[in-house]
DNA sequence: TAACTGTACTACGCTACATAGTACACCTAT
DNA sequence: ATAGGTGTACTATGTAGCGTAGTACAGTTA
């Protein structure tokens, strides 16, 4: 279910915990279910326990997951809006980011024709 | 002309190209200009000269700036192009990007909105 | 000649990241 | 109660990236 990079410049633990957001975000992971406990999952992805305790330790920072100590970790009730609520702060880098694209010359009408390409195909994954 | 934030968690000298790149997209600096010297800039934002050189070296890489021994830097006369062509290049990122807005239930058209409003305000600027 | 330019190199310190190992407290099934 | 799972905390070690410091060399220009 999960996956790593090693050769990524991004740390190991910052992978695990977007793509725990990722999968929160598809439905893959709800509210509720039980993350892979912090062994294991060091196990199947071949990293140290410590690397995959600092995910789940952000994670829980965040109110993604919910830690409980001799039980484990589970998805928690307010994940996905959580995640809805930090997304869309992130707006304003998508804004800086469209706004470099419109100096390299960038078509507003290809800009549109991207999230049109995307929210149609995101609509029909759902059928 | 160029600030850094030495707090930030990007690296001084990669925050330094990319003001470059975007005064460059802005035409504030422009073919031929003399990008100012090592030691100068060095002494102007108070950093180390390795820092600017490094990040002289990465402009120079990118063939945004051409490094002349002795007499000093330049901006590339396909500065330019060649900054607008990374940037078509990032389209696939900004992708992803939307399309994790979409899974989180941002809806198409605050996205359009963003758009609009960030090509009208450009045009409005150049008047 | 002197002062500027870019470039190259070594050395040091700092921080983030990841690993390794150990230990403790909690829960649960046996 | 015991054993084995769970999360958590801690120290120690190694590596890599970043930034600084200092020095040195070659080319250009006034």
């Amino acid at each position: 279910m999960f996956s790593i990079d090693p050769m990524s410049r991004c740390p190991v633990y910052e992978q695990l915990v977007e793509q725990v957001e990722t999968y929160v975000l598809k439905g893959i992971l709800k509210a509720g279910d039980q993350m892979p406990s912090v062994r294991s999952l060091s196990l199947t992805l071949s990293v140290n326990p410590n690397t995959v305790q600092k995910a789940y330790s952000e994670l829980d920072f965040r109110g993604i997951i919910q830690s409980v100590p001799g039980k484990g970790c589970f998805v928690s009730k307010d994940a996905f809006y959580a995640i809805e609520k930090k997304k869309r702060s992130h707006l304003n880098g998508l804004k800086d980011q469209i706004e470099e694209m419109r100096l390299a010359g960038i078509e507003k009408q290809e800009l549109i024709y991207l999230i049109n390409q995307i929210y149609e195909a995101g609509g029909k994954e759902n059928d």
